[in-house]
DNA sequence: GCTTGACCTTCCCATTGTGGGAAGCCCCAT
DNA sequence: ATGGGGCTTCCCACAATGGGAAGGTCAAGC
């Protein structure tokens, strides 16, 4: 089999069966005298493995591990619980993050006109850099959340989205 | 104000501060003689509209927008809008993606002892691509979706961390 | 046998934001 | 005037992926 029709079979793209060798994420794959790389069904599977672990979200360096321990017959289960967990956890944080964001430009939306008109709570609650705005009147404030200022999470927050 | 100054009084790095400047999120500062940023008040009160922004996901380009339209006596508070739903409406797809991967391993790790012994679910659904063992007796499978098989959404799970 | 098109190879570049660091200049206080 | 801290620019790195160029190879059809 060669890359194509490797990258086919697993559904990872030719470019990156080229990338994760030269990362060391998977062995170097066998070569005919020509040079053309040569794939097993065996590497098929691996394959798939990494694909399908990629779809979990799991970085190259945990799948590298798990690779590792999958290939290991004296794998502790407790390693791969571990790394498991440890993704879901970050997962958990994240979705965190991004329902705050979320709720948080939802409120500002509902609570714009979205006309031909300038006035934009939108934009009044980013320039007050999501301070209440003194609440004249006991208004609704959607978009900002009022307790907890959470100044220690404010760099957390960054790299949500990278 | 130089660079410094303006980085602690608005919240973002003096290091963003002239990468932003280089791609045109913000004007071209002021210098001094020596070639030393000068930094108003005014740029204070944008770099913070920044700031926050970045906290609520949103990307430099649509960053770039959201000044232009703040800045922008004439805007029309829809375009605001659009763009803050548009973002809302990414991140609730992310958030979804993320959940999905969230449940499968969640559901996995359920499943595992995580113990000194090598039997893994973790690892056997890895490998079997997420494609249920034949259900052999109608157990739980937690970790992974049975129905709809969602054979398009492949490409769009990825990403969803990067 | 030769051409052609599909495939393979390597190498470089771009993406999105951010940080790290080097080399060199500047400013202020001692 | 000297030292330390701040400023400047420039390059590199990250994570994971895609795009594309330049060139070699294979197989099918003529």
């Amino acid at each position: 089999m060669n890359i194509g029709q490797a990258a086919k079979a697993s559904g990872v793209s030719a470019k990156m069966l080229r990338y994760y060798e030269s990362i060391g994420l998977l062995a170097q794959a066998g070569r005919t005298e020509a040079g053309y790389r040569v794939y097993s069904d065996a590497d098929v599977r691996t394959l798939r493995f990494v694909r399908r672990a990629r779809d979990l979200g799991l970085s190259l360096e945990r799948i590298k591990l798990l690779i590792g321990l999958w290939q290991d017959d004296d794998r502790a289960s407790a390693d791969v619980k571990r790394i498991a967990t440890e993704h879901a956890a970050e997962l958990r944080t994240k979705i965190a993050e991004l329902t705050q964001m979320c709720e948080a430009l939802e409120g500002m939306a509902a609570a714009c006109h979205g006309d031909h008109r300038p006035e934009c709570p939108i934009l009044d609650d980013i320039a007050r850099g999501g301070q209440a705005e003194a609440a004249p009147n006991g208004s609704k404030r959607l978009g900002t959340r009022r307790e907890a200022p959470g100044a220690g999470a404010h760099r957390a927050i960054q790299g949500a989205m990278r």
